[in-house]
DNA sequence: CTCGATGCAAATGCTTTGCAGAAAA
DNA sequence: TTTTCTGCAAAGCATTTGCATCGAG
């Protein structure tokens, strides 16, 4: 079984962004009579400046640097809020855990991901984007969304292999 | 949360294919010092014979309108040597059950879900394929497989809601 | 004050496993 | 006879939930 790590070469996102993104989340969370507490904005938080896909496991480690006392079941009602009011995506790469990635808006991707060592690289194009309508379009769909994932074998770990 | 039945509007394969299959599944046991119990020839033909993505559920249902007795774990068993000796294969359309579908050699194809009632639609489109082969080798991946899956609301279900 | 949020532990749902008896080879 | 297989129940795991308590508004 491969060894997915969630770890990328992605930086965070900037400054401007992570205001957007909180912004965002306020305007949801009025809009909802949701509280911000202060387990809430420490979640909240690391998530958007972290970068990558990462699992609960890894952000409640993440969130446990900043304060020991959040319990898991915290994060994983904040990471559902955060998919709830479309700012993560859930992604689900094969290894049995849920993993979550900021969701910029007008910005979509899919991902080719190391069955070796769990790296995983974003990817886009348009050309794949608008066969898929095609192909919906032919069988009389309407597209709501989709998952591409390619699993494959990365530069580096071939050549450890060689 | 949607319903996916597994049920689709496929047939069987034919004489020639189950006959194939059967072969292999001998093959691939007498490697291995498996043997042919009455339990799994029954499982094996059930799967074999039927069509579409089915999940452990449906499968333990069909398998034991011919024998009864046979209980949930030899079917996981038993799928689970389908899907090591390359027979079958596994599929998660994201409600939280596997299903699985049968191996034809040669024979790649890709799924369109709908959200709505659950119908699975086959498509192949090599334009992807090659497209996909480019992105890996432009990140440096060798591809070892792929998930392609289109989610969106089929016709039938479009013309029910208006 | 009120009602939503938290943290813990218990519950859930799918899947896997240990084990004693059954049955292939 | 030996080794694998089966069926059951128990265990595993990631995730969700009930509930008493806490704390934001």
């Amino acid at each position: 079984m491969s060894t997915v790590t969630g770890q990328d070469s992605e930086n965070g996102v900037d400054d401007a962004t992570l205001d957007e993104l909180n912004e965002k989340l306020d305007s949801y969370m009025d809009r909802n009579g949701l509280r911000s507490t202060s387990q809430r904005r420490t979640v909240t938080d690391v998530f958007f400046r972290s970068s990558g896909h990462l699992s609960i496991e890894e952000l409640l480690g993440l969130v446990r640097e900043r304060d020991p006392k959040i319990g898991y079941a915290t994060v994983y009602r904040t990471l559902k809020l955060l998919k709830d009011s479309g700012l993560a995506y859930e992604r689900h790469f094969g290894d049995g855990v849920s993993r979550y990635e900021i969701a910029v808006e007008d910005e979509h991707h899919d991902h080719l991901i190391c069955l070796e060592c769990g790296t995983i690289v974003e990817f886009e194009n348009e050309k794949i984007e608008a066969l898929q309508d095609e192909i919906a379009a032919r069988h009389g769909f309407k597209l709501k969304r989709h998952i591409h994932e390619l699993y494959g074998i990365c530069g580096d770990c071939r050549k450890r292999a060689s």
